[in-house]
DNA sequence: CAACGCAATCTGGTCCAACCAGACATCAGG
DNA sequence: CCTGATGTCTGGTTGGACCAGATTGCGTTG
């Protein structure tokens, strides 16, 4: 119940008090003494809090909450973390996603490397094996769609897929409870493993497309995504 | 000399300090020395950069440098703060943008808001003006393609685009340099809202992938892209 | 009674001096 | 040469202290 949970926990009170409060939240002191830990560890939590832009340390005055906790080191940072965040934020999440991942097997087709061939071949073996003994792909996903991304070559592009990826791999473990999803998934990864293979870009990206649109048409289900109005 | 520009500064003394010794850093003592500031103001810097996953705190061991900068945080955490990234990573962080900014292009035209079309034509107006008085786009260059984002309603998706704009556009000022780069790009702009305010998102996508492509093959010869073999 | 001004208080910013316990390297003893 | 004890170094954590600006509230004054 110490240290990691820490800085969420500290998160949670610090929007939970500035609630109706001008977006003030207690003081440092005041903090420290709620959480029983010495104002130092205090400082370093608001520390990484406001260089994430979730709060505002104004000097002589007090610690203000930023509305959004939407940005991209925000909600890196909260999916590290492990606190929640809103529905809407997950969906958009979800869509960026959507698009990182599809460019992402369009470029892969030209660039990937028999390494990453052979890691996809090694994930998909692995994935057959899960199936066969009943159990959910979830992990294995990810790591087919994260080992397409590297295949881009792009480090950046595959740090930050992994972020988002984290972001809402959490939420949507349900998708892989059934056995005739997990099933369609992986025959749908098949073929796009043999599309990259054969270095068709157009194909592997139409694939790519239709894959998520069916995960992500179910997925968006679940998450109520939010109307056009409100 | 001081202040914000701490947190960059150790970064960047903690990076050169580490490399060619097994990528551990100095002490938090020898760190709070050199620089003449507290242990504290030295773990609150730390905690920052350790959040960023650019170090590693090894309790009773020491602080290591984690070779990349590239994760997402990272990069808009440095982007923020001023800190140069390597060639490749700017790079790699351009395809990304371009990635994100074609895409933007496609959602918007089907998304946008009057509101953000009135945004977009005073931006354009403010470009003309600008353009008048035989001055450069810059600024208003990422006005504009952020505004377009925003026009996809997505939240996330913005920040995100806005952390990565930040990240490239501080070394691509030479671009707006030129007035014909200007005008051709001014040109464009004019092109795509049009093509935005017809909802015609296969239009506006195409004039933003031929758009993007004159500028990104310039500045991919200004930073030296890495070939595919080394 | 209202407006002004001063003083106590509160806040974040910064620093210092400790202590803890595990990691690590060194050195003495077998 | 190997082994184990010991002392040093490190991050982790705490408490107290001071500063200076922001805030608040009260008392004075017109």
């Amino acid at each position: 119940m110490q240290q990691d949970d820490f800085l969420p926990s500290l998160a949670a009170y610090l929007i939970e008090q500035a609630r109706g409060n001008d977006g003030k939240a207690p003081s440092e002191r005041d903090l420290a003494e709620h959480f029983a830990v010495s104002r130092g560890q205090v400082r370093e939590a608001l520390a990484i809090l406001g260089a994430m832009q979730v709060i505002e340390r104004r000097a002589k005055s007090g610690i203000y909450v930023n509305g959004g906790i939407g940005g991209p080191e925000a909600m890196a940072f909260f999916a590290r973390f492990g606190l929640p965040l809103e529905n809407r934020q997950i969906f958009e999440a979800v869509e960026v996603r959507k698009i990182h991942e599809i460019k992402a097997a369009e470029l892969a087709a030209s660039r990937a490397t028999e390494e990453n061939f052979a890691r996809l071949r090694d994930i998909l073996a692995r994935s057959e094996q899960r199936l066969a003994q009943g159990e959910g792909l979830d992990q294995l996903d990810q790591e087919f769609h994260l080992e397409i991304v590297r295949a881009t070559q792009n480090t950046v592009f595959l740090n930050l897929c992994t972020s988002f990826y984290a972001l809402s791999q959490n939420r949507l473990k349900v998708y892989f409870s059934s056995q005739e999803r997990n099933r369609k998934s992986h025959d749908e990864h098949l073929q796009i493993f043999d599309a990259l293979q054969r270095r068709d870009a157009a194909l592997a990206e139409a694939l790519m497309v239709s894959h998520l649109r069916g995960a992500m048409s179910y997925w968006a289900e679940l998450l109520e995504p939010p109307g056009p109005s409100s």
